[in-house]
DNA sequence: CAGTTAGATAACCAAGTGGTTAGGTAGACA
DNA sequence: TGTCTACCTAACCACTTGGTTATCTAACTG
């Protein structure tokens, strides 16, 4: 896998379980047993996501006696918005309509 | 890799050459030969990455003599950025501000 | 016809992914 | 002390990914 940080953000997004994980983390931080009970997978599995979302800037992992509870870090979506932002233009109709006449306008001026 | 669409789609956007493809094609149709110069990479590895971008929805490819014309097709990146949007609150300033209002509202009517 | 160009396919390879089981570590508690 | 819980690491597996070279088809051109 490539090493920028947009591809790294993509690839930890590029998997249903962690994107279920980061919607769970959206109510707040849980330990990593709770996050791992909807699953029907190892723990192991789970901590290897985890390690995914951490490598990716998504969530950020304390420690609190035997838990390690997990918090969501969501500025990496950020980027990701702004990126797919630069394409808005390609399905929003408002923005489609802006662009023939921004279009037409530069026509008209040359 | 899971088959939903939307981590499709995310893994197709997960390699900065893709990326690049796309951003070339938001400037207008291209052939494989087009896209492939801006890269230092085989012929064949240029086709893999189409072949993702096309299982993705993310482009098209027509047909034109010998040439196979490509075309982007960015709806899926829409469900994307619906996807980061469901995230909005715990990066922008205003919608985390509106966030702690709604909050403070809820508990007054309690 | 032969030759060239655009592009896809096949076979291969090294590295990565997503899962497993087994075993280890750190803290709470009797 | 011993035991339980929470979590991690290590080793392994099947499969995928991103690249290569070699070979093939399809269409234009002389």
């Amino acid at each position: 896998m490539a090493d920028d940080p947009l591809s790294i953000t993509f690839a930890a997004l590029a998997d249903p379980t962690r994107r279920a994980i980061l919607a769970r983390l959206a109510e707040g931080a849980a330990t990593v047993k709770e996050l791992s009970e909807p699953f029907a997978m190892s723990g192991p599995a789970v901590s290897k996501h985890l390690r995914v979302l951490e490598r990716a800037g998504l969530i950020t992992r304390g420690r609190d006696a035997q838990w390690r509870p997990c918090t969501l870090d969501a500025t990496p979506l950020r980027e990701v918005t702004e990126w797919a932002d630069g394409f808005r233009r390609f399905w929003d109709d408002s923005y489609r309509r802006l662009d023939t006449y921004l279009e037409h306008m530069k026509e008209k001026g040359t």
